[in-house]
Parts: structure tokens; C-alpha cells; sequence
DNA sequence: GATGCGTGGCA
DNA sequence: TTGCCAAGCAT
């Protein structure tokens, strides 16, 4: 970098004095006024809903989510109601959310939680990123929405609104960047209450407004800042971005196989898992390949079931 | 760092 | 109709 010395620290934390800075009021503001409703966001949720909330919302849409969610915390309010039922139950309250190997991790955190932290969500940082299915966004969701702390939780939605918003580009790249978290770093709040306030914010943003397909930007109370838009909302020009299929790959097998055993209570015969797909040796590797994840338990006799 | 992992809604 | 997308994680 050139010789031009730094302007003291006073001034690099006086509000809107960067870019970053100067969107945090009008986010902030936006939010009060237009954040939904959440079961997990209610004032007495406690962190054991947040928690759910966060595995369940891992790449499935809050709408989704909602009656899964309702029926989870009902039946579970607590880790240790979850940690003392077989693993299967959890598999089968997943329900259709999809990556059923979150519900294995969520009952095995619920587990770690009992064995080390007193049946108590954690609050600490790197006791959260410690547990089953906590990445770096999920610890950092928790520990900012449920206890208020100041991180930076970047998911895709907040790196789509910091890429337009600062970067002036019209996506994020495809995958997450050490990048990303440095911009994030940038436009973090310095004081706790204020950070986790903006947390939220950015991505409700991201979630409502500033959305992948099609933007609102008439609604968007950032659109005078954003750098996307001062540039005339350029298009995407990065390489294209990867769709994921989904027919006839081994995901949808499994699937298939799992939509089975997660309505039958008991043992199901192999001969009825055949119904399901046509191709022999594709199914019997999405069937292994479950009961190697721990989602299928072998029984003798050619049954299976959901792991007890 | 690239890949595998479900499911369904929507432009 | 059919890609694209949805609060990622583990390997």
C-alpha cells in the first residue's frame, strides 16, 4: 500500500464515515419497520429454538420450515427431551425438509449439549462451532441472535447484499470467500447491541428485498448507497453458476428410499425398498449410502428401519 | 477447493 | 416448461 498514513481511529469509527458505515441506520431503520415474524425472533424463543431454527433454515426456505419447526419444538422443547429419543424419531419429524442429515447432526448436538454443557445451548463461540452441524455461519447466527453478542454472520444472503451494496457487482461468487468475511468485518457495528441488531437486518434485507432473481430496489432503503445500482445494475458476467440436478441422481433415490422408511414405524423389507427404483445397482448405492450416513439401521432378514 | 447431500416453489 | 434458487456443513 502507498505511504498515506491512516486517519486516526476516532475518525474510522464516527458514524457513516464509510461506505460500510453509512448503511447501517437506514438497514436498521428498514428492519424495525418491516422484519417478519418469526416463531424463532418471539422474545422468550430461548436459544434451543434458535438453534432448530438455524439447522432447519440450512438451504430450505423459511416456509418450508415453519410447520416442521412448530411440531419439532412442541415435541422437543428442550435438548434433552430430543437427546433422549432414538436418532430415527428426528429423521422422521424432518419430515420433507430435505439433507435429512441435518436432523442427524441437530440430535446428536442435542446430545453433545446434555454430555458438556448442562443441557444448555452454549454461548460461546467456539463451543458452538464444536457441536454436530454448526459451521462457521450457524455458531455465529447463534451466538448473535440468541445471545446478542457481535459477529459477523454472513450466509448468502448477507453476501449478496454487501456484494451489490459495496462491491457493486450484481452476485456474490458462487462459493463463500475468506473475501466475504473481510467485507463483512467492514460493515460490522462496533458496539455488541448494535452489531447483532445489524445481523438480523442485513439479512432480512437480503431475504426480502435484495433477493437473488429479482430485486426490489424500489423498496430497498440502501438504493442511493447501493454500488450496483449507482452503476446502473450491471448483470451477472461471472462463470456460470452451476444448476444442480436432481432427476435421477443418487439424491433423488435416496430420497425415495427414506420418504419409506420415514412412514413406516417398524421394519420395512428390502423387496419394498426395491419398489422404488427401477435401476438395481443405483439403488443399492443409495441405499448403502444411507447406512453408511447412519439414516438407515440394517436389520436381519433384508429389513431396515430408521437407526434406533 | 470441489463435491455430495433433498425438496419444492417460482420466474 | 425448466433451470435457478433456498439462513450450509462435512469430507
Amino acid at each position: 500500500m502507498s505511504g498515506s498514513p491512516l486517519p486516526p481511529a476516532s475518525a474510522q469509527v464516527t458514524a457513516g464515515s464509510t461506505p460500510a458505515q453509512a448503511l447501517h441506520e437506514p438497514v436498521l431503520h428498514w428492519y424495525d419497520a418491516n422484519a417478519r415474524v418469526l416463531p424463532w425472533r418471539e422474545p422468550g424463543a430461548g436459544a434451543w429454538a434458535v438453534m432448530v431454527s438455524e439447522f432447519m433454515l440450512q438451504q430450505t426456505p423459511v416456509n418450508r420450515v415453519l410447520p416442521a419447526y412448530q411440531v419439532w419444538l412442541e415435541r422437543w422443547p428442550k435438548p434433552v427431551d430430543l437427546a433422549a429419543e432414538p436418532p430415527g424419531e428426528a429423521v422422521r419429524a424432518w419430515d420433507r425438509l430435505g439433507y435429512p442429515r441435518r436432523a442427524l447432526r441437530l440430535h446428536a448436538a442435542a446430545q453433545a449439549i446434555v454430555e458438556r454443557h448442562g443441557g444448555e445451548v452454549p454461548d460461546d463461540h467456539n463451543a458452538l462451532l464444536a457441536l454436530p452441524g454448526v459451521g462457521t455461519y450457524t455458531a455465529a447466527a447463534i451466538a448473535s441472535f440468541a445471545f446478542g453478542q457481535r459477529h459477523v454472520v454472513v450466509d448468502t444472503n448477507v453476501r449478496r447484499v454487501l456484494a451489490r451494496a459495496l462491491t457493486g457487482v450484481a452476485q456474490p461468487t458462487i462459493s463463500p470467500t475468506a473475501a466475504d468475511q473481510r467485507l463483512a468485518v467492514t460493515a460490522l457495528p462496533a458496539d455488541e447491541p448494535t452489531a447483532a441488531r445489524w445481523a438480523v437486518a442485513s439479512m432480512e434485507l437480503g431475504a426480502l428485498v435484495c433477493t437473488a432473481r429479482t430485486p426490489r430496489c424500489g423498496d430497498c432503503p440502501i438504493r442511493s448507497r447501493c454500488a450496483w445500482v449507482l452503476a446502473g445494475s450491471p448483470p451477472y458476467d461471472g462463470p456460470p453458476r452451476r444448476g444442480q440436478t436432481y432427476e435421477g441422481t443418487d439424491r433423488q433415490v435416496r430420497g425415495r428410499l427414506l420418504a419409506v422408511l420415514r412412514a413406516t414405524t417398524g421394519a420395512v423389507p428390502k423387496k419394498t425398498l426395491d419398489a422404488c427404483w427401477h435401476d438395481k445397482a443405483q439403488r443399492e448405492r443409495a441405499l448403502d449410502g444411507l447406512v453408511a450416513d447412519g439414516l438407515v439401521e440394517p436389520l436381519p432378514r433384508a429389513r431396515y428401519r430408521l437407526p434406533s
